[in-house]
This record gives C-alpha cells, sequence and structure tokens, in this order.
DNA sequence: CATAATCCTATTAAATCTATAGGATTTAAA
DNA sequence: TTTAAATCCTATAGATTTAATAGGATTATG
C-alpha cells in the first residue's frame, strides 16, 4: 500500500505537467481540484521542490512550475523520495537497504528470492512509467 | 513493505512444509530457529489456524501442522490473510475494494491505470508462488 | 497431578501517517 | 508604501498501525 502523501504527490505532478512546463500553479488551486487537504500538499511540494522537481515563485501571483520535462520524471524517483523504498522488504532494497534481524544469510532465507522477484517487477513499472504517461 | 507479520507467518509455513505434512512442531521451536519472538509468533499461528492453514494440538506433545499441501498453499491467500490487500491502493484491490475520498470518477483519475498494473502484476507473482515453491 | 503445550483477550509501546498551526518571508500590485 | 497573496519553515497534534508482551485459561500427556 502506498501513502496518501505518495499518491498526492502524483497527482500535483500530473497536474503541473498538464498545466505545461513553467507554468506556475497554485497550491491551493491544485489542493481544490484534486481534492488534497491544502496544507498536506504544502508540505509535500515543498518536499518535491528541494528533491528537484519543481521550482518556486513566492508572493503575490506565484505558485508551483515543473523544472523538468514530464517524460523525464520517472515514477520510480518520485516514489523513493515521497515513500521511501520500492522494495517489499528492506533487506532486497537497492536504494534503502538494511539487514534483517532475523535472517544471519540472506542466500538461505527462503522468502528472499521471491521478494526479489516482487522488487524487480515494480522496479521494472515504476523506471518505465514516466509522469507523462499518466497525463490523461 | 510487507508486515514483519507477514514475513515471520510466511517463514513459520515454510518451516511446517519442510518439516512434513501432518508433523507438529511447536510455537518455541520455530521461533527459536526463525528467530521470531514467540508470543508474537503465538499470534500469528493463531490466525493461521482460524483461516484453515493450520491444525493444532493441545497440551504436551501439541503443537501446530500444515493442513494443506504446500503446493496448494499460495502465497496471495496467505498474504491476505496476514497483510491484508495486495493492491498498492484500495480503490483497485479486489478482494478489499475501497472508494478514494479524493476522486471522483476513477476511470478519470490519473494513477488508476498504473495502480492497476500494480496490482496486476503483484497478483501475478503472489498467486502463481506457493509455499512449496519457497523450500530451499 | 505436574508439566507442557495451545488458546484467548487485552494491553502496551513505538513508529508512522495524516494533517494542522502559526507565523516568517517574499513578491506583485493597488 | 501599504496591502494582499503566495510560498517557506518548524513544530506538533491526533489517529492509526505495527510489533510485541502480559497473564492467565484450557487441554492433553504421562
Amino acid at each position: 500500500m502506498i501513502s496518501k502523501k505518495t499518491k498526492y504527490g502524483l497527482k500535483a505532478l500530473v497536474h503541473l505537467a498538464k498545466s505545461g512546463i513553467d507554468e506556475t500553479v497554485q497550491i491551493s488551486a491544485i489542493a481544490k481540484e484534486e481534492t488534497i487537504p491544502r496544507k498536506f500538499l504544502e508540505s509535500i511540494m515543498l518536499e518535491l521542490r528541494k528533491a528537484g522537481f519543481l521550482g518556486s515563485k513566492k508572493g503575490k501571483g506565484g505558485g508551483y512550475y515543473l523544472l523538468k520535462d514530464p517524460k523525464a520524471i520517472s515514477i520510480s524517483e518520485v516514489y523513493r523520495i515521497l515513500e521511501g523504498p520500492i522494495a517489499p522488504v528492506p533487506c532486497v532494497s537497492l536504494n534503502f537497504y538494511e539487514k534483517c534481524d532475523d535472517c544471519e544469510d540472506e542466500a538461505r532465507c527462503e522468502i528472499h528470492h521471491l521478494m526479489e522477484r516482487v522488487r524487480d517487477n515494480l522496479l521494472d513499472i515504476y523506471t518505465n512509467t514516466f509522469i507523462s504517461d499518466l497525463i490523461k
């Protein structure tokens, strides 16, 4: 299950992609149209800006705008920023690896290989799908 | 990310499968060998029994044993009992469907189709992998 | 009858998720 | 120059979920 944060973040990026690159859109407008709590979205946009996806303009008439081409923003990048690991368990994560407390030897762990397969499938989808692909 | 509960449950089932169908094994033995907190495992075994995967024998010399052939227990069944929905969002879940608060029309939701693809991939893996496939 | 096992309910502790509060800062326009 | 409108930033509250434990009740064996 993905968090609402990630879901909202993806929707906001698609929203901006629809408006066009370099077009500023206000948080309140996105929040209203996408039915996302305004303050929650504010914190998400901040993260996406700090991660380099968005630029912002302060003050009256300001807002957020896409810094990258929607064709160049893969879902996996966004996912890792907002959600964290794509892998189903930390011990098969490429970017957020953590050893399990319970198993000594990963090669002998019964569920390790299954988890790797799941990871590979998710990675395949998320790295080969882009914000531009989500525009309807 | 899957919960430790699901991970522990899968490991316990594989453990029992290794011992053989109808062979009773005690919680404490599984807990020790798989490095799972005993009391936690106790509650997991209880759930697996109530779901029909396991039988139990009380009293001295008792324990748990597999009721089904490991070749007939798919990961998806276990997953749904211990973890819940396989789908990444409730609105694409086959067994735990819930409407989203935010989108009005699922057909027009930008991320809906992506989530369906993820679900289908996960389902494919989890329904076509069985406890017997995890034995090393 | 002592021992060893599951059974069962409740509860705690910690972590995470979701959302909000409350201003500080910046900018545009009146 | 003032006002309004926007982001910026930190903190925190509240709710939910996860992980684990407590404590005894029940049952079976020898």
